[in-house]
DNA sequence: CGGCATCCCGAAGGATACTG
DNA sequence: CAGTATCCTTCGGGATGCCG
């Protein structure tokens, strides 16, 4: 166990911080890695929306994701899921005040992007997939 | 058009707008989900630092993902690589303007993080893995 | 030192079909 | 209408090992 080059097993079993926002671990910087949480979130933002209404603006996310989607967002208390008992039955999702506040950071990011997303795409025209 | 559920094959091949910040496909959202620029971005913020440096605080990502993660934040125009020609190789990596730009926006997001990480891990506390 | 080349695996995500 | 159930593909990421 000297001729390791790496890491002879180090003890630690990743100490990464859940509670340090910076960590990727973190259920918020998590949140923005889920693929269509983002776009679920801003289809919400004008008001309640049932599934099926969901699905227009969406209509290229699956139904078995956009649940799956709704329920990891329902967990977090950042929607609510309320379940009328008609025929036919009606389903409606609410952003709950956890939920709207994500807005305030999520438009920081939105603005960085309406800035320099030229720039960002320049860079890679300019990278043409390199020596290889 | 009658008998069909859902979208009768919509002609649209998923019109997602690239250019449209709220969307996905848009680089930016997609690139704090890769699951460690960020970190690397944080590490990178204090200043230049190399490869093996970088791989201190970040000793649970292998070399290979570090590498993939650094040249797609390079491509975008986030950071510089530098190569020196000396003996042992030195390579160095560096925040651009634009790499330091996206902090603000990310300190907003860590903000909201560390003010409401508390309410959405109570929240999934509440939902103890529901009826299923 | 700073990688790249390979092989590999598990989980995320998609397509399709079927129910309460 | 609002999902669930299944099945299948993709691919991010890990574990070596080799090279300039």
């Amino acid at each position: 166990m000297t001729g390791k080059t790496f890491a002879p097993a180090p003890p630690e079993p990743l100490p990464r911080d859940l509670f340090d926002p910076d960590c990727l671990p973190n259920p918020v910087p998590i949140r923005f890695s889920e693929k269509w949480a983002w776009l679920v979130l801003r289809c919400l933002e004008p008001g309640p929306r049932r599934f099926s209404e969901l699905r227009v603006p969406l209509h290229w996310v699956t139904p078995k994701v956009l649940t799956e989607t709704l329920r990891s967002l329902e967990r977090d208390g950042l929607l609510t899921r309320t379940e009328f008992q008609e025929h036919p039955p009606r389903v409606e999702y609410e952003l709950t005040t956890l939920g709207h506040s994500l807005f305030g950071p999520m438009d920081a990011v939105c603005g960085w992007a309406r800035e320099n997303l030229g720039r960002l795409l320049a860079a890679r025209e300019a990278h043409p997939a390199p020596s290889k």
